[in-house]
DNA sequence: CAGATATACAAACGATCGGTCGTTAATGTA
DNA sequence: TACATTAACGACCGATCGTTTGTATATCTG
């Protein structure tokens, strides 16, 4: 029942399955994502997935959970670094750009693609990628909210209406680039949050003009 | 080659076909739509499709125009009736809150799901999407420099870059209300570009307080 | 060492996928 | 009336889907 050797192999290939999971289904989704391509990909085969995972559902289940990983580790924890308020908010989105920027998922954001694909289809996946969405608007909130007790944003900034604001400019970023090629709506999504942050920003000296 | 029974009889199944691959789409995207519950749905069989569309791509082409086609009948068009500058635009996005929330499709929005579907999948119906939605977002951005010449929002305006944040703030309603139930997306949407119009135009008594 | 456990595999399963083929019935044209 | 065209169909195709089964091998436990 220890760490042994088996295990550690294991969460080897299983971490790098999901790594691969993660990335495939950020183009084409989790379902669209079948096991056989994924078995080519990771250089595996099809029946060895499930030694690891009951059915396909769970390795679905658990592929949301490295996205979120990921995204705790890519975005949330780097724009911690900044000084908390609106500094650190607008370290938040521009993170965000950048792991959108830096195309560190071949399809630029995996929630996007899975939201798309399980917010009207119910079930365990549904509800997994619901909750996780749900945290990290609530995250976003609760940034805001920092920032307007520190006095960094106005007091009558109503944190659940910005913090939708900000995550709608950012996570569109994704399709509109993608689909249209240059690099614009980055520049348009930064610029949209940076603007919103220092019109209701009594100091704006706190954040960069442009 | 005239207009007689047999096309007319054939256009009426194949208006009734398209409209429901739209409808279905919206939920399961058009790869995830298959033949066969797309068959089951209309009630007739697989194999008629091929009387009216050479293959799978076909169909989802002509879907695109016919979901485009849609757009402009119950979003576009009630929006026109509204005076040209900044009360048409926020019309528009308001037209477009209201088809999200009366649920004309089941799914909500047969572009957002077709666009996380297709972005990063090269092929001509990536390309007639990609089209679709350069056309929509150039036509938003048209009617922003019209309120600007029209001295209804603030010489300063940057129309692309209004562009993006109008419709980025209007596309994200659809999943985010279907994920976490509630209309308050609806809401936020809708304050969120009412307030940035309010505070760009000369004249805010042209748009409502709230 | 023996026995249990875990990783990984090839082969095959039934179901469903997009698509083809040949046919029927209805509607048009000559 | 004779012939061409069209919508629509049932049956079937090879491929792929998620999944099951049985097996071989490597690792840990006793």
């Amino acid at each position: 029942m220890t760490h042994d050797g088996r295990r550690l192999r294991g969460l080897r290939s299983r971490e790098a399955i999901l790594e691969q999971a993660v990335g495939l289904a950020s183009v084409e989704g989790l379902d669209g994502l079948s096991l056989g391509r994924l078995a080519a990909a990771t250089g595996t085969s099809k029946s060895g997935f499930f030694a690891h995972w009951r059915d396909k559902e769970q390795l679905q289940l658990d592929a949301v959970d490295w996205a979120a990983r990921q995204w705790a580790e890519r975005v949330i924890a780097p724009a911690m670094a900044a000084p908390a308020g609106v500094r650190r908010l607008f370290a938040l989105h521009e993170a965000r750009l950048g792991f959108y920027g830096e195309g560190v998922l071949p399809g630029g954001c995996f929630f996007f693609a899975v939201q798309a694909e399980f917010d009207d289809r119910p079930g365990p996946v549904h509800d997994r990628v619901a909750r996780a969405m749900r945290e990290w608007q609530e995250f976003i909130r609760r940034q805001v909210a920092q920032a307007v007790a520190q006095g960094e944003l106005a007091e009558s900034v109503d944190a659940a209406q910005l913090a939708y604001e900000i995550d709608a400019l950012g996570e569109m970023v994704v399709v509109h680039s993608r689909l249209h090629g240059g690099p614009d709506s980055l520049v348009h999504a930064r610029r949209a949050v940076l603007q919103r942050l220092r019109a209701l920003c009594p100091d704006p000296t706190l954040l960069p003009e442009d």
